[in-house]
DNA sequence: GACAGACTATATGTCCCGCAGATTATCTGC
DNA sequence: GCAGATAATCTGCGGGACATATAGTCTGTC
């Protein structure tokens, strides 16, 4: 989770910016969970609802070399992607088949099962989204889409490993 | 954490604009995370660490009529409030006073220590806060700022009661 | 004024999930 | 060929969230 943060709608005061120390991560964490309320409602038939749709999402889009660029990517730990895949296997959504230069490792590919089903649930997804932010002018979007996403690339840059969801946990 | 999403860096494409949908929720938990292991450290020798923090800073900020209000800001749950008040108690930095007009409830109020403590650990906080935005030109941390805030504010007002944490759980 | 129902905080028990550690099979370098 | 590292898996532990139960209190009604 990590979750929501601290007490963003402050009482008055400040002239809309210099906020309080945390307020980012208050709002952060609110947005993040106004997200993944509206994701997990458009994703939840689907096995392992959230972190299925992000795996099987993965596996068509950026199709990783092993299970652990994977789980990486996604910041998922091994052992839990062990038995998240194994519930997409039993859905005949992914497969796991022999690395094709190292025996040790597993290449995830989707069944084309799985790209159906990942591409109907996409446009929901993608209805998600709108809907998270539909308080915006179509041009602020853009400016938060982009602003976000380039944070998110320096960060990603800066911090190769990541450790996953203590993030997530601590979400208030 | 919840936490990281899909598949951000996508391979090539798309002008910069039009993503995969998952897109926002993986650039949205990135932040996130980064946001948190920066803020984790800041506040590494707090009681309960961040969430130690995020309760300290919204009981002076937003003095919560009750324990209810509280927990409900930070998304945390009433049970897991308990003990963890317990701590901050024990560390001196708050206090559970019986409520002014509602004896079932319990006022919790900072110690002058608790507020010396929060102003301290607020500096090392705003100091992540700005490391985390270092890579964006000031507009564009006003920017981004305002708009997060904006969708926060939306988001808080359209979901009262949002479930906690599985937010930060389910980050990749 | 007393009683029923709702509400606050807390204690208890349970369940799920993520993480650390160990295990097996394999790759890489000497 | 052997030692060390790496990929996936399995097992056990612990923390955190939720449901339930309880004690104390408030609010409304008769």
């Amino acid at each position: 989770m990590m979750c929501g943060m601290t007490g963003a709608p402050a009482a008055a005061a400040e002239p809309t910016h210099g906020q309080i120390p945390g307020d980012l991560g208050w709002n952060l964490g609110m947005v993040l969970r106004g997200y993944q309320s509206r994701f997990e409602e458009a994703v939840a038939d689907m096995p392992e609802g959230i972190r299925g749709y992000q795996v099987l999402s993965a596996v068509v889009h950026r199709d990783p070399p092993n299970q652990q660029a994977l789980g990486a990517h996604l910041a998922i730990d091994r052992t839990v992607l062990t038995y998240l895949l194994d519930k997409l296997v039993a859905a005949r959504l992914v497969e796991r088949v022999p690395a094709a230069n190292d025996r040790r490792a597993r290449k995830i590919v989707p069944t084309g099962q799985g790209r159906t089903v990942l591409s109907r649930y996409e446009v929901r997804v993608a209805a998600a989204e709108q809907s998270l932010l539909s308080g915006l002018a179509t041009d602020e979007v853009a400016q938060l889409s982009g602003l976000i996403r380039r944070l998110a690339m320096e960060i990603h840059r800066a911090q190769p490993n990541s450790n996953p969801c203590e993030a997530m946990d601590h979400l208030p």
